[in-house]
DNA sequence: TTATTATTTTACCGTACGGTCAACTATCGG
DNA sequence: CCGATAGTTGACCGTACGGTAAAATAATAA
């Protein structure tokens, strides 16, 4: 009973493309209110405050990430390499087109917000962590797919390898961030099937009698 | 003539750890002043905004990185390969250090910074992509030396795995601190050996058919 | 010693911030 | 049609922000 809204959805998306384009400290609530249509005493309304629109706003990010772009793609029928070649090629993608629109390209929400705020909002970094941790476990079956594919080697440690992925991916919207060149996830994203691969006996011996 | 005084210096100095610890807009020019014992009124004597004090902190981090730990490490009489373990090696120390004092990760204030500031202030995304990119350079010298050495293939393109490298750092110090786990430096910075590699003839072949 | 110059100090500016409140209004179930 | 409920509105906190101006003070070069 009473009256439907969706000024709550308008200002999650809201915050999802201010706070995503700028970072979190730079956009203040009567902006996000602007944005979104809606009169500060809604914003309050509906969120006891900004750092908690902000956590819906996370939430939200990685429900719609997973559910349209992460198990679409892993999901798939087709070789794990060919999977991990199609988040490249859609990240490349999406950032491309961000960049267009907005002039710069804005990177992973999660590594932004991570490096923002995590020194600073327990709450916020934990969301995080939990959802890089989610992120490799799907990521992990990938790896595991690659390996029963033959395509990686079987003493593969797919835990260990999923990290990695991901760590590098992060690194690599850093840098193509940085640069504001999207140009950038491709052309590093090339290094990404490198670290499936453990390392040559003679690289691991050379390192070891360090 | 007139006078000497050591606040441009402290400031910088406050910068650099404030910042550093934090972020960029959660620090303000108060507490800048406060924590470097200087009265409001020199800060903008010395610099003409916040803004431009961050600009020299960015400068003096990166001199000092590269002076006391970086060229010290590229320019020792060991192979290759050990001077990437002693970057890794350095990496962990400082970050454990730093969150034992502090309570949490910083992570790397270039990457810290590019997140936070890329997309809203031009001058200092290009500073930082000027450092990432003498950073590369150093650590391709490193990597032609392996490969001098034999302990990378000798068609191995130095040029990208050097920014490979870099990304897959950057990457790291994204996952180390949102797990809040300086551990995570050592863990997966094992995979630096991996990306140094091409990709085996299988996974390349894979990964072309699609 | 003195004139000059660099630094320090204090008080202040306008603005934007995150957040509160109480009155008001539209809507829906009964 | 009515009462409860959910959403809206606009005025209003206190505070902290980045930044300014001018007078006071200290040190140095001549």
């Amino acid at each position: 009973m009473g009256r439907t809204s969706d000024a709550r959805e308008n200002l999650i998306h809201s915050a999802i493309e201010l706070i995503g384009n700028r970072s979190y400290n730079a956009v203040g609530v009567q902006e996000l209110c602007e944005h979104a249509g809606v009169k500060k005493g809604s914003f309050y309304h509906f969120f006891p405050s900004k750092r908690h629109l902000t956590l819906e706003a996370i939430d939200t990010i990685w429900q719609v990430y997973k559910g349209e772009m992460l198990e679409p793609i892993c999901c798939a029928r087709v070789p794990a390499l060919k999977k991990l070649e199609s988040m490249l090629r859609r990240s490349y993608e999406f950032q491309s087109k961000s960049k267009e629109c907005g002039g710069c390209m804005t990177g992973c929400g999660f590594g932004n917000l991570a490096l923002e705020l995590s020194t600073q909002d327990e709450v916020i970094r934990q969301k995080i962590a939990d959802i890089f941790e989610d992120w490799a476990m799907s990521l992990e079956r990938v790896i595991a797919q690659a390996v029963g594919e033959g395509d990686l080697p079987a003493d593969t440690d797919t835990r260990a390898t999923s990290r990695a992925i991901i760590a590098y991916f992060e690194g690599v919207y850093v840098l193509a961030k940085a640069f504001n060149d999207p140009g950038m996830i491709p052309r590093l994203g090339e290094g990404v099937f490198s670290i499936c691969i453990k390392r040559t006996e003679e690289a691991a011996a050379a390192a070891a009698d360090a």
